[in-house]
DNA sequence: CATTAACTCTACTAATTATATAGAATTAAT
DNA sequence: ATTAATTCTATATAATTAGTAGAGTTAATG
């Protein structure tokens, strides 16, 4: 399951997608309109600006917007900055991996091929999804 | 990612489907086995037990047993036991459905969609991996 | 029928993570 | 100087996860 921090990260950029090119949202434009607690969102939009997704106006008339094409930012990557691995044991992981502590004694955990097999598919179809095809539907 | 508990139920499950015909296993020995806590196995195995995927002898000489074919039993049927839905959120999950308290407003969730051919995916791979796929490789 | 060795059940504890909230500091427009 | 925004760090609270304790129940065995 996706955390809150997840749900809340890609409605806002929805939110932001969504909006006529040069616009600048205020947090608590995207807060009030996505429904999302504001202060909350202003560590989700430092957290995607971090990562490159959005960049920020400060001061007076200030705030966020998209530096990343709609069509190029994917389920996969937003599930990656937030609630980190795809796969479903840090040993079956691309980008997170870690052996697993309770697996030394074998040869090779037992579970870890299966679960890239299951990486693999789940990452494709997140890879399919992105901010442009959440609006179309 | 899986909880442990579920990581520790399919490595308790993968021990018993390596034993012989007849074999009633010990929790100690599973345990010891399966590089598993054992008072926390303890619980993994009760619920397993309700979930009909064990069935246990008690009393002196006693222990568990499978009572399902080692094919039958699915990453899916495990997870959804253990951690509860295989969807990324509530109101996209065929099991455990609930609708979000945070998109009452919009006609639909604006992430369901999306999400709900990610769960289609996932779980037909999920589905496709069982105790018996997972001792083969 | 006492002993032993197993499962069963409920409650509890400890640690971690998730979900925020508070408030001061910084930045920039007017 | 004022105002209104982002930025940063710390804190608080709640929920979940992971694991432990211990008493109760069941059944084999001599």
């Amino acid at each position: 399951m996706l955390s809150h921090k997840t749900k809340y990260a890609l409605k806002a950029l929805l939110y932001l997608a969504q909006q006529e090119e040069g616009h600048i949202a205020r947090t608590i434009e995207i807060a009030e309109g996505a429904n999302i607690p504001k202060k909350f969102l202003e560590q989700i939009l430092l957290e995607l600006k971090r990562g490159h997704f959005v960049s920020s106006k400060q001061g007076k008339l200030g705030g966020y917007y998209l530096i990343k094409s709609k069509n190029t930012i994917t389920l996969a990557d937003i599930h990656r900055l937030f609630d980190g691995a795809i796969a479903l044991l840090p040993c079956a992981s691309l980008n997170f991996y870690e052996p697993c502590s309770d697996c030394t004694t074998e040869s090779e955990c037992s579970l870890r091929h299966g679960l890239l097999t299951i990486r693999d598919e789940t990452l494709k179809a997140m890879q399919g999804i992105t901010i442009g095809t959440l609006i179309k539907n």
